[in-house]
DNA sequence: CTGTTCTCCTGTGGGC
DNA sequence: TGCCCACAGGAGAACA
């Protein structure tokens, strides 16, 4: 559930959680990215949470004594469950709130690229989040910004703004949608990248996330007991995953190719 | 510093 | 039906 869209609808679910203390915490495999710190059911219980923010695809649940950083890396998912609901494969980590109606936190990742650490000081801080380029939502992350961010690099332009530090959230599918609606191709070099063209590319980047936050949270009453999923794949992308398919402006087939060893997609005519 | 490649891991779908 | 391979939505680490 990787995109930032996904990760802020998985933000918003867990809402139901705040100002519920927890009771236990139960790992079943602490091998994702990072270990999960064994600690954590000493840590956690008894502990209220207090927030849920997030910074760029990470969900940082704040605690009166620090903050749990969750990722979900490319195939994580959280779903709140009772409990009676059967524990599934990957069901790595429950964090259970509540004494007497439980409500469960599980963190389900079948890759566990995903992570689950725990930090007692300022989250914003810590080494994965202090150097993160601004929020694409924000006013931060503008055609002045962005102009002077590419000015200088030579990557394709879809790798400059899937790059976490020139700008947050924007992930494979993302970026190649971004560019076919901003008409840029994705491996034109970042700096050959016209001012006119940026400005296009950040509207177009607001635009797709914030068009797919509205889309998923139309879905978030199924939050409840459900794994994850819903609301993705239900997106239609205008050209990622089309490889071959007619262009919905020009008819043209899309093209797929590789850079930065990941796949993007693109419209030959439409994009120059 | 920049850019490139490698890496973690399981699941899925296509070809035979 | 089974087997093998390519590939999958992230992003830090290691390296040149």
């Amino acid at each position: 559930m990787p995109e930032l869209p996904e990760v802020e609808i998985t933000r918003l679910g867990l809402e139901p959680l705040i100002n519920y203390k927890i009771s236990e915490v139960v790992i079943r495999n602490s091998s994702l990215r990072w270990p999960v710190n064994k600690s954590l059911q000493k840590i956690l219980i008894g502990m209220k949470l207090i927030s849920l923010k997030r910074r760029g695809k990470y969900i940082l649940a704040e605690f009166p004594n620090g903050t749990l950083i969750i990722h979900l890396g490319m195939s994580g998912n959280i779903c709140i469950a009772s409990k009676d609901r059967e524990i599934k494969k990957h069901d790595h980590i429950d964090i259970i709130f509540g004494n007497v109606e439980h409500k469960i936190l599980r963190y389900n990742d079948p890759r566990r690229f995903g992570c689950v650490l725990w930090t007692d000081e300022n989250p914003l801080d810590h080494k994965l989040l202090k150097n993160l380029g601004p929020e694409p939502l924000s006013s931060d992350f503008d055609a002045d910004y962005l102009f002077q961010k590419l000015r200088k690099k030579t990557v394709s332009i879809k790798n400059a703004i899937m790059n976490g530090h020139v700008v947050v959230g924007v992930g494979n599918i993302y970026a190649s949608e971004a560019l076919f609606h901003s008409k840029i191709r994705p491996q034109r070099e970042a700096y050959k990248v016209t001012t006119n063209e940026v400005n296009n590319l950040v509207t177009a980047i607001k635009d797709t996330i914030e068009k797919a936050i509205l889309k998923g949270g139309s879905s978030i009453k199924n939050f409840f007991d459900i794994n994850g999923k819903n609301g993705y794949f239900q997106n239609e992308h205008q050209v990622y995953g089309r490889k071959d398919k007619p262009c919905i402006l020009c008819k043209n087939p899309i093209q797929q190719i590789t850079l930065g060893q990941r796949s993007s997609f693109y419209c030959n005519c439409c994009q120059k």
